[in-house]
DNA sequence: GTCTATACCGTGATAGAC
DNA sequence: GTCTATCACGGTATAGAC
């Protein structure tokens, strides 16, 4: 039976797989600068894992089922809480924001390195279509409906465009690029999750009010 | 003196380059397809634009240019016709906005593919750092300016992170993923920029004053 | 000056021996 | 689990045709 990720070498493989493929994508990575940062032999990644396709899903699927059931945990505890009524609109953005804003507040690197690599795939004509469909679309069809309810009067078209806003604000901020610590003299930083989640609830649950209707 | 992309050759590795790097990255093209898709001997992009690299910068500065030109210029057309009052957040963010979609609007698919390919520079770490400080930040940097005299309240830092959240969502639609489709079941499409920016401009216009005070 | 044919050499993914 | 060989492919330089 090959090793699911029990190994330590096997998980050395992935945490650094998981570093590269979010900083320089999946064709800008060799499987030889994979196997030296995780201080491996070159042929052990294969024999885990097989192709370098199939080590590059193994990354992208070890955290995503993690992060799909806390987003869902977090969504049904609000729906518990809420009762008949429908959630708030803020109730919902944040069960979908705050279980990245967890994720990354455990302090484990590969996190944050996942999140880029979230960014980079959520991003890509190509990924995307290959890989967002099976891990995370129908979790997002849940927030979607969740959405539907709390947004009564709103057409159908509008809530989606607005998840897409919220959508690619969300990956720019996972992707980390540095971009706002430049423009910003160093007055913010990528690295701050904290602040840029706080914003962001506020910010786009304004913009669902004004293009969705109250 | 080297072709600066007069001849018809030269254009049309341009193009073809615009494509795929657009839809696979740097690192996911080589040379050779790049000159199969042009239909021209391996050697001549290497003839007209030296290295993979300068090439790609090629591909990627030929557009920006016009693109931040026709951004400056509506700004300060907007500023004269404002005269002494500051602008409204509406026309401040129209005037970041129109350009790409008069662009697509030209009909050229070049433009198509150039928006996905800065979609990639923008989310990427890697590439943002390179290429977005030279010709971008710096027209940015007059956006900010404007939205500082029209949100005078704000605090600079939850200015840089509204505009944060735009670049974001705006790269996402650049990006062209075809994700919305999926979601929506086929009511919204990637392709329809003239969707996409007509609600963008309220939704982040309502977020910019809810997060940085009327 | 524009373009093609071709050759070079390094590197990559992967299979098979151990 | 590891080491090594294989073989294709990639970027790029060069020589010379038009």
């Amino acid at each position: 039976m090959k090793n699911k990720g029990k190994g330590e070498k096997s998980e050395r493989i992935l945490d650094t797989a998981e570093e590269l493929f979010a900083l320089h994508g999946y064709d800008g990575v060799t499987m030889r600068q994979i196997s030296t940062g995780a201080d491996v032999d070159v042929a052990l990644a294969n024999y885990h894992f097989g192709k370098k396709l199939d080590l590059f899903y193994a990354v992208f699927n070890r955290r995503a089922d993690l992060l799909g059931a806390t987003r869902r945990e977090l969504l049904l505890a609000n729906q518990q809480k809420a009762g008949d009524k429908p959630q708030t609109l803020e109730q919902i953005i944040e069960a979908f924001l705050l279980p990245l804003k967890f994720a990354q507040e455990t302090g484990d690197p590969g996190w944050k390195n996942y999140m880029a690599l979230l960014a980079y795939v959520m991003t890509s004509p190509i990924w995307n279509k290959r890989m967002m469909t099976d891990n995370f679309d129908k979790r997002v069809g849940e927030f979607i409906e969740a959405l539907k309810l709390a947004l009564p009067k709103a057409k159908e078209e509008d809530i989606h465009w607005c998840y897409h806003y919220v959508s690619g604000a969300l990956a720019l901020t996972l992707a980390q690029t540095g971009r706002i610590d430049r423009l910003s003299g160093g007055k913010c930083l990528s690295s701050d999750f904290d602040a840029a989640y706080t914003r962001m609830i506020p910010f786009v649950a304004a913009g669902f009010r004004e293009v969705c209707g109250k």
